[in-house]
DNA sequence: CTGCATCCCCTCAGATACTG
DNA sequence: CAGTATCTGAGGGGATGCAG
């Protein structure tokens, strides 16, 4: 062992090896997903990661707060407790968790049974599908209703923001996805209800095209899961 | 451990997981990294990843084959033997690549003793430092000498192509970075010797701080920097 | 309740030796 | 050159305990 490398280090001076250092690990980048999104508490993210064991989580928000990417606060006089957040470093990761998000959507095949959804991937997904050359200049707004979740997108000149619940002062579309037994409430599953016509719209027809258009790329790589030796 | 599920998956249906599973396992984008820039052999693998276990390189590899992302060929008649080259699957991933680097080249330290530099990281950090809006329009093209590496990068009316070796007739401008002992041949030490000037130009000097501006990102700790030769 | 810590078990990574 | 075989230990999976 060298001096001044630690085993699990990769040795590599180099932006990505660096990357998979800080957040390479188990569960890393899961956690920066949900906390991309919206701050969360302890028992938040053990929902949200559903499966992940509470030593780990505990272990990586550890790491991730030692790395500068996670902070962890209490919280105020309402719901006391402890909050955590992402640092402005932290926020930086989004496009990367975009980029992955956009390759590995392209490598998700049929939703396997036990499969589940959080709201925060939904939101990270929506960003991912997002073609900004489609939505040039356009100005718009549209909320998603994914079961239980409730996605925001607004276009504003082509700038998009999203996150969670509705737009405030309403959307000019609403969407609403008739999701089938065991379909996930996830993006990807909502951009399958959306292309087979399985949604009910409140709101201006056309909107709903532009939608598809603005919101979605065409699943070239499609592929199934491999299956279980 | 519910039906469906394997152990290791994160049973999420979501674009960001899926992509952590097949290619979130330790090493596995070092070996995508280096075989987006060209195609490699197992022994310029192990090479390129110096401190990979063989077993590990060759669990990873047949991995990413049954993933789809890489494909392993038997190469023609001079220089027999086993070639791996990426798939359309894999060249896919280079948007993640660059972005996990650019985060990940925001975060590096100091070079540690011991670590070392690939020639294939060094052209994936370069193409994450790119910055188009500062390209827009412009051509020329660039040939960076770091040790024994020599990369090239072409502008065409703002459109970038790089990679390993120099540029084909010529570039417009070379330039040659002083190392200093134990500085190891990675882009982010080609950029910091540009910086405090310690390169040796051949071609015209405007070209040099053309490159600062397009092939840079203001990085942490920056100060008043003197001029090179 | 929330926010962890501790336990055991087992998989997988690290290291090294060896082979078609 | 391109791996396989084997051993060992770190770390993740899963269940449980427990303090504030």
């Amino acid at each position: 062992m060298v001096r001044g490398v630690k085993r699990r280090d990769y040795a590599q001076y180099c932006g990505i090896a660096r990357a998979l250092e800080l957040v390479g690990e188990r569960w890393a980048l899961l956690v920066v997903r949900d906390l991309t999104v919206r701050p969360r508490r302890y028992t938040d993210l053990q929902e949200g990661l559903r499966g992940i064991p509470t030593n780990v989580l505990s272990t990586r928000l550890k790491e991730l707060e030692q790395a500068g990417i996670v902070e962890r606060r209490v919280a105020p006089a309402p719901r006391r407790g402890v909050v955590y957040t992402l640092t402005e470093v932290g926020r930086a990761l989004e496009p990367a968790l975009i980029a992955l998000g956009r390759w590995g959507s392209s490598q998700l095949g049929e939703p396997q049974p036990g499969y589940v959804a959080s709201p925060d991937g939904a939101v990270l997904n929506l960003r991912g599908a997002f073609q900004p050359s489609e939505a040039a200049g356009l100005t718009a707004s549209w909320e998603l209703r994914l079961g239980d979740t409730v996605i925001h997108a607004r276009l504003a000149d082509g700038a998009l923001t999203s996150g969670l619940g509705p737009v405030e002062d309403g959307a000019d579309l609403v969407i609403t996805a008739r999701f089938e037994e065991g379909e996930p409430p996830a993006y990807r599953s909502f951009v399958k209800a959306a292309r087979e016509g399985r949604v009910d719209l409140d709101g201006p027809r056309e909107l709903f095209d532009t939608f598809l258009r603005v919101f979605t790329y065409p699943q070239a790589c499609e592929r199934d899961l491999p299956t279980p030796r």
